[in-house]
DNA sequence: CTGTAGAGAGTTTTT
DNA sequence: CTCTCTACAG
């Protein structure tokens, strides 16, 4: 029991608590993950059948992690624990159990995306007004009735709901919502909220199921559990009812999810539905100062909506929290860039001891080319993920359509990529006939001579195609399956022969996908390695993933609500602005504005040592710059604990002045660095042209020249793209075309009627 | 049917 | 600004 050394008092209770209903309110740094994998551990320990165990996450990263943890106490048994995300774990669930709720075992998830592109096939087919009926609202608001499990039916006949269609003028949704979910069942497809929403009906409709998992997970563990929507709370109730040996971890105060329907209610009225609950309560913080822990309190007393709680910390005081201004989005990267440069100096620290927090995936723009000014590595967690390529999306789209010809969503984006003169028009007509004959579109495709008038040959020629698949998936290895399609489809090739930088860029993609699918069929753990098994969680997986070096020495980059769990020695906060954050969304009501609070209360707490906040005066938004006031959130931070140091200069001055002071000042010191500076995370070549773009900071008293008589071979600046050389000159009068080699961006083309460029040099 | 140009809309967070 | 959708010519 070695493992219990080590626990405080409260820790440790919680731990032997194994039977019964548990809750934890564990605030944050509070060894909460230890507990959690100390407990399972101890389940095991005490002789539970680690079959009978399930452990559910948040997302994929705290269950891998956990996983390990808890293989390094127990060993191999952990293998045999039901762990994962909520969704991952009821997928896997529901491919077992589809057929009772008519549905094939290989049904297809179909993502945000895919279901986005339902949702707007059918609001054109009813053609509706798409601001009205914006296909983001549409989605939500499905989402949000399947979260509370409110099927279409339901949605139908429900007063209040229609009541409140009805009154803003979209009395359609229910109609929507109907044929959404009836297209989803044709395609044989599942999206996100219906691997909760259909796991609910198989176990309220098959007592048998329901009783066979509650015979099998005897003991059950919830992480986040503030985060749990409706359907999942059900989902855990109804699978714990019997013996009530379920154990909910969580902590109110980093409940960041409701936007998705998480209900923070499920872990205030937990008490409610289980009256012999047993509470314990870590409060003692081991993560962080004293000063960042009584910082983040004093965010959190803000709120109303919590439960009562102290949370401390027994470790130093330590610095205080740093509050940086700077003008501009761009001056507030090279502030952090450069504080994060002089800090790792001085104290002899790690890139990796260094976390950019912010509110929105759009800031890490002006962070990322700060850090690769000063060639700082980094790499930005979140973002698009790999699997959300669309290279990588197409050639997955075949695997779903060869294991799934019915899904209409892989079906429509393959059937003419790579070019194979299948047109729009085709593709409507055999929708149409699909519907007419209520066969799915794939049937209508193996007969399309018989079903669709002027049907080009291609057609049939892609369903064989297809079909050819289905025969190689059988009879080979997934690696083997997968080179085989991506060259039969002709993706490849076409990927290949594109020979610009992006066009390379998605060719290694495949490659690399290829690569994965090879790692995948040479595993050892597994016994089935088919190129299906691989796909059964594709949908699901998500950025961190696909991490090639874990442990590279890297500053992390990313949004607030990725970084929950983690934990960094130095954190900058960012973008403490009024409609930033908070965001401009949530100013409307009390609950959004306590939800954006929690949110800064997590991104402060992630902080071990040090915790440094910063905003800008101003940033650019769609491309024009904007003023920004500070947050209202620094105003609630008691001052005692705030270093306000860096934030000093004179309210009065002109920002804009000085501003434009400090970069000429830089301008003029490096007129002519043109180098590309090295960069940790090779970003696309698009991408890079983008950020460049923006970086470039004009001479002192740039002004357009008159561009009437340029020539070939001239010198020129521009605004934004910065130096280059005329290569070619193209096109009549006013509309002349130039061609323009830019040392920092390279090649592009400009209309010189709207260029604004800068003659520098004559001649050569 | 394909390719291009041009207009228009959109950025809060994620399984 | 950047991505996506639409319209039109080839």
């Amino acid at each position: 029991m070695d493992y219990l050394k080590g626990l405080n008092p409260e820790q440790k209770a919680a731990v032997l608590q194994i039977e019964g209903p548990v809750m934890i309110i564990a605030g944050a740094g509070s060894g909460k993950t230890r507990v959690i994998t100390y407990r399972v551990a101890h389940l095991i320990r005490s002789g539970v059948d680690s079959f009978n165990i399930l452990v559910l996450t948040f997302t994929n990263k705290a269950a891998k992690e956990m996983r390990e943890r808890i293989n390094h106490i127990c060993g191999p048994e952990a293998k045999n624990i039901w762990m994962g995300t909520f969704h991952s774990v009821f997928a896997k669930l529901l491919r077992v159990e589809a057929e009772k709720i008519g549905y094939p075992n290989n049904f297809t998830i179909y993502d945000t995306d895919d279901s986005k592109s339902v949702i707007r096939a059918i609001l054109k087919e009813m053609s509706l007004d798409d601001k009205l009926y914006n296909a983001n609202f549409v989605y939500n608001r499905i989402s949000a009735a399947k979260n509370n499990l409110v099927g279409w039916q339901e949605y139908q006949q429900n007063d209040q709901i229609q009541a409140d269609d009805h009154s803003s003028g979209r009395g359609k949704l229910g109609v929507i919502y109907q044929t959404y979910a009836q297209r989803c069942f044709r395609a044989g497809a599942m999206d996100f909220d219906d691997l909760l929403f259909k796991t609910n009906e198989l176990l309220k409709n098959h007592p048998d199921v329901l009783h066979k998992y509650q015979q099998k997970f005897k003991y059950l563990m919830v992480d986040e559990y503030q985060d749990t929507n409706f359907s999942q709370y059900l989902i855990v109730k109804r699978l714990a009812a019997v013996r009530e040996n379920i154990c909910v971890v969580g902590d109110d105060a980093q409940s960041i999810y409701a936007f998705r329907g998480a209900n923070i209610q499920n872990i205030l009225n937990f008490e409610k539905d289980y009256p012999d609950l047993k509470v314990f309560k870590l409060e003692q913080n081991y993560r962080s100062t004293q000063n960042i822990v009584n910082v983040a309190n004093s965010i959190i007393a803000n709120n109303k909506d919590q439960l009562k709680k102290n949370v401390f910390s027994e470790k130093e005081t330590g610095d205080k929290i740093k509050v940086m201004r700077a003008f501009s989005d761009n001056e507030e990267g090279k502030m952090v860039a450069e504080a994060i440069m002089q800090d790792r100096s001085n104290y002899s620290m790690k890139w990796h001891d260094f976390a950019i927090l912010y509110r929105t995936n759009a800031q890490s723009r002006s962070m990322e080319e700060a850090l690769r000014k000063l060639n700082i590595p980094y790499k930005i967690y979140g973002g698009l993920s790999f699997y959300q390529r669309k290279e990588i999306k197409d050639l997955i789209a075949y695997f779903r359509l060869t294991f799934n010809p019915n899904d209409e969503e892989a079906l429509k984006r393959v059937i003419n990529y790579p070019k194979r003169g299948i047109g729009d028009t085709t593709v409507d007509r055999v929708i149409v006939a699909a519907d007419k004959h209520q066969l799915t579109p794939f049937e209508i495709i193996l007969q399309a001579n018989r079903y669709v008038e002027k049907a080009p040959a291609s057609l049939v020629n892609f369903a064989t195609m297809i079909q050819s698949f289905q025969v190689i998936t059988k009879n080979q290895s997934a690696y083997e399956a997968a080179l085989h399609i991506a060259q039969h489809s002709g993706l490849l090739k076409d990927l290949y022969e594109d020979k610009s930088v992006e066009g390379l860029n998605r060719y290694e993609n495949i490659q690399e996908l290829l690569n994965g699918i090879k790692e995948f069929s040479e595993r050892e753990d597994i016994e089935e390695k088919g190129l299906d098994i691989f796909m059964q969680d594709v949908a699901l997986l998500t950025n961190d993933d696909n991490d090639k070096n874990p442990n590279a020495d890297t500053v992390s980059l990313m949004t607030i609500h990725s970084s929950k769990g983690l934990e960094f020695p130095q954190v900058y906060v960012v973008g403490l602005e009024e409609n930033l954050f908070p965001s401009q969304m949530s100013l409307n009501s009390r609950s959004d504005l306590e939800e954006e609070r929690r949110l800064f209360y997590v991104a402060v707490t992630r902080a071990e040592r040090k915790l440094s906040i910063s905003y800008a005066t101003s940033r650019f938004k769609f491309g024009t710059l904007i003023n920004c006031e500070p947050s209202r959130f620094l105003d609630e931070i008691d001052a005692k604990f705030l270093d306000l140091e860096k934030s000093a200069k004179p309210a009065t001055s002109s920002f804009f002045d000085d501003e434009r002071t400090a970069w000429s000042r830089k301008a003029d010191s490096k007129p002519d660095t043109f180098s590309r500076p090295k960069v940790a995370t090779a970003p696309s070549a698009a991408k890079t042209t983008s950020i460049l773009a923006k970086a470039h900071v004009p001479s002192p008293g740039f002004k357009p020249s008159d561009t009437s008589n340029l020539q070939v071979g001239m010198q020129v600046e521009h605004e934004r793209f910065g130096f280059g050389k005329v290569i070619s000159l193209e096109g009549n009068k006013p509309d002349i075309k130039a061609t323009i080699f830019f040392k920092d961006i390279g090649q592009k083309q400009l209309l010189l009627k709207f260029a604004k460029l800068s003659i520098v040099n004559g001649n050569e």
